[in-house]
DNA sequence: TAGGCCATCTGGTCCT
DNA sequence: AGGACCAGATGGCCTA
């Protein structure tokens, strides 16, 4: 059904979307449609009562309106769940913990975080060039290192004003720190801004034969990838 | 109980 | 004409 099944939200679903639009809601709403549409045509067909050829006809109308309108419902319901379907995979590769003791991100939250979330990634690209064509010079750019010495500990990063403005709209109850879910990423790097560059020193180093921690070498997480095969085949 | 969030319905508009 | 998209209205659920 809808993007809150098997959600973490401990709100309860809406009535389970049944294919074909018969679930209690819409039928509910349905009958009152049907009732709407009776009462105003009552009084045509008091007037048209002795007219039988033209009751049939405002019969099958009748029917053929309500036939429609259950096909643009169930449209629409399908257009809105996978509106929440692409919601919940943003969520998914979002700096957020994920776990059933979580709250669900709402919508509004999610695409606030992803719009900060995609302008600390683009910060964090341009430094990172930055670096490299300092460390290589601008002749080595394109040529370099896949693993560049970029990472500070998480500790250092400073929280990005976007990031904080971003808090304040969520609540801090609703950002409980990555870190405490296996399944996220830890939440400094990804959500504060690095407002300078850091120093080498504390850069990682890589060694031959070594597997190397920094977010450049990890491979695109599996959600990522799938994400972007599906925008790509869209 | 008020407010937030959400799903659904519905009518209008635009596009193919 | 039919479908996609959008925004307003409505009502349900949940939390503080």
């Amino acid at each position: 059904m809808d993007s809150d099944a098997g959600s973490t939200s401990s709100r309860a679903s809406s009535p389970e979307f049944v294919e074909g639009g018969s679930n209690f809601f819409s039928n509910k709403m349905f009958e009152a449609y049907c009732k709407e549409q009776e009462r105003q045509h009552g009084a045509l067909q008091l007037q048209d009562k002795a007219g039988g050829k033209m009751k049939a006809k405002r019969d099958s109308m009748e029917e053929d309106t309500q036939d429609g309108r259950l096909k643009v419902n169930s449209r629409e319901r399908k257009r809105m769940h996978d509106l929440n379907q692409a919601m919940d995979g943003l969520r998914e590769v979002m700096p957020y913990a994920h776990g059933p003791s979580v709250r669900k991100l709402s919508k509004i939250s999610t695409l606030l975080l992803a719009r900060n979330y995609i302008m600390m990634l683009s910060s964090s690209l341009d430094e990172m060039k930055k670096l490299v064509s300092d460390v290589y010079g601008t002749g080595h750019q394109n040529h370099g290192p896949r693993c560049g010495p970029i990472r500070p500990p998480p500790a250092q990063v400073a929280m990005h004003p976007l990031t904080q403005s971003l808090h304040s709209i969520m609540g801090t109850a609703a950002m409980p720190p990555c870190s405490s879910s296996p399944h996220s990423p830890p939440s400094s790097g990804y959500l504060g801004f690095r407002p300078t560059v850091p120093s080498l020193s504390s850069a990682y180093r890589h060694f031959p034969g070594m597997p190397c921690p920094c977010s450049l070498c990890q491979p695109l997480p599996a959600s990522i990838a799938s994400l972007s095969s599906l925008s790509m085949s869209k």
